[in-house]
DNA sequence: GATCATAATGAAAGCGTTTTCAGTTCAAGA
DNA sequence: TCTTGAACTGAAAACGCTTTCATTATGATC
């Protein structure tokens, strides 16, 4: 904690009242040029910079952002890797407007607690909060956040009513693309091997993957849509299952890059190959759909466009609140390799 | 920004004076259990919480701890996967203990600009920061903090004078480890893959391999020891100029595991067997280091322990200023799979 | 019953700003 | 010379809290 000079020292030496001072700092009109010369004088000479505490009570305001990270709980590491992309670009557009931001992660059930962010935000004075979260944000978390008047933005998913501004990804129309390609090259027979669907994109993903089957004409075969958690294990395991039983899938859709890289491993394990006996996909478009043999096809999520927009939203809300409240859907693209190619 | 009652609200209603109210909520003593009770009764009635702001202009402390992450320009999303993990522990530490966390990214050379660190601490007040870097952090930054009796702690690297409090890994003992290793698997000709030597720990990494190589009495080339980016394609690359020419190494040492999945695809698409022909390493123990093929022998940072550490320390520092400054080196895990496997 | 320590309380100063309101200065117009 | 209004400036009141210091109530001790 710096201490340093005051206002009123810099109004002592250059001889004025504190108020010129903050005059002189805030930029405001009607101050001679011949005050405000002194004043910025003494200000340099006396290295003040004022005191944002100080300047906060005042005003109300706090130049802060509060992000919040909702995550799975226990944490799945795989899970950072579309994470900090996002607060980087959140980071990168408010520090630009000279917005600090501030952290809290927490796990899902957390959040969802009643006293959650109550207790949060009345520990911490913010101007605005974006959440980051892969579960629906529930009522009482939104009508905290509106009875307190806080402009607020979802990334990554949204609350049952739609009354929040969120952002999300179009995981359906992703998969659905994914799934044409396949049919395209002929395939009949498909597997799903999802995350936890209590996350709202793996949900959306397997939402996707069935209805996409029906609407070209495909079968759907319970034993062949599985979830487990997102990660390597999982994707293994399950394509045991897939490779023990009949009917055996052509085409595996995995809902992400580490769980086909799973699928992967089982598959190559039993001697056969991939795409010719097998055609795996991810998602993501994480490192490892790049250092995986062969190399993954998958979906690359809008991420910098994402959080840039999240950002951007929130800062609109905040200089203009109550407008319209949106929704946006982000398309994804999807990323053709060798893994998917006949 | 919650509006609320104010602490005179609930004076009034409790019919005792502000200071009373503010002695029951900071838990002072001499209150009697009457008033106290009566107090108690009107915060509830009130839904009263205190004005962080406001406590905090007087008290001259914010509870908040200022995390500067440092990162390569441009970014390296790589990196990102042993960023977050100290970001989860550091926080979750800190949190446990009430503390507040505001983050601040910028690239090394930000950081580096004299003013950088003078402006963010001029516009936000914190009570202490943890700065994770890469970089050496340079004797102005370090004067900056100690000018401003600010604690801070150094994550993953140290000031010239080892002046400051600062945790780091033992890459050095682990290369040597992984040579070792290697040695003793029979290979004779080491190469080397390293990233951008101007990261700390990948200079680290580069002499402990050379010093590793000349402690077990095994030759270097010079046109075996190159860097890159940290990334796949530069793996990639190095891995094709080492397999054009003369000598050509049985192991090659990696910077990290994205490098080592670039190499040991240069090597496959050669037609030569890992480890038979050419034994690979990485480092970071990423979840790239299990889905290559075969999987790759790396290295396991105590990332984990890297964060609470930092946080305790800083904790220490804020308690207990100006104690003796201390510099942690924490030992690495080798983790041995099948891409060293004889 | 007088004395004295101790516990309980309140008044008020202060933390460093912003902002309102009233006052002063000064040039221009009458 | 007198008015008038605009431009400039300062005094003082907030903002919501903590903390010191003085004061009063409460027992305990002689």
């Amino acid at each position: 904690m710096q201490k340093g000079a005051t206002l009123k020292d810099v109004a002592r030496l250059a001889g004025v009242s504190v108020a010129t001072v903050s005059r002189v700092i805030n930029g405001h009109a009607n101050v001679s040029p011949r005050t405000k010369a002194a004043v910025e004088r003494a200000i340099v000479k006396l290295n003040y910079s004022p005191n944002t505490i100080a300047r906060s009570l005042v005003t109300g305001r706090t130049g802060i952002i509060s992000l919040i990270i909702v995550q799975e709980d226990p944490i799945v590491p795989s899970t950072w890797s579309y994470e900090l992309p996002l607060v980087q670009s959140i980071h990168d557009y408010l520090k630009a407007q000279d917005w600090e931001i501030q952290i809290a992660m927490c796990s899902y059930r957390e959040f969802q607690e009643p006293g959650f962010l109550h207790r949060y935000l009345t520990r911490n004075t913010v101007d605005g909060v974006l959440i980051m979260a892969a579960w629906m944000v529930e009522r009482h978390v939104v009508s905290e956040l509106k009875t307190r008047q806080l402009p607020y933005v979802v990334l990554g998913s949204h609350d049952p009513d739609y009354e929040s501004i969120c952002i999300e990804y179009d995981n359906e129309g992703a998969i659905r693309a994914l799934v044409q390609h396949l049919r395209d090259a002929g395939h009949q027979v498909f597997g799903h091997i999802g995350g936890p669907t209590h996350q709202l994109h793996m949900n959306q993903r397997l939402q996707g993957f069935l209805s996409a089957l029906e609407e070209f004409g495909l079968p759907t075969w319970q034993r062949l849509t599985k979830f487990g958690d997102s990660n390597v294990e999982t994707g293994y395991r399950v394509m045991q299952e897939f490779l023990a039983g009949e009917p055996r899938p052509t085409a595996v859709v995995c809902g992400n890059d580490d769980i086909a890289a799973g699928a992967m491993n089982a598959i190559t394990e039993k001697g056969l190959r991939i795409p010719e006996d097998i055609a795996v996909v991810g998602f993501d478009d994480t490192v490892v759909s790049q250092v995986v043999t062969p190399k993954l096809t998958t979906v690359r999520m809008p991420l910098n466009k994402a959080g840039v927009l999240a950002a951007q939203l929130l800062m609109d809300e905040l200089s203009q609140p109550n407008r319209e409240r949106k929704r946006i859907v982000l398309p994804c693209e999807i990323v053709i390799r060798a893994s998917s190619l006949s």
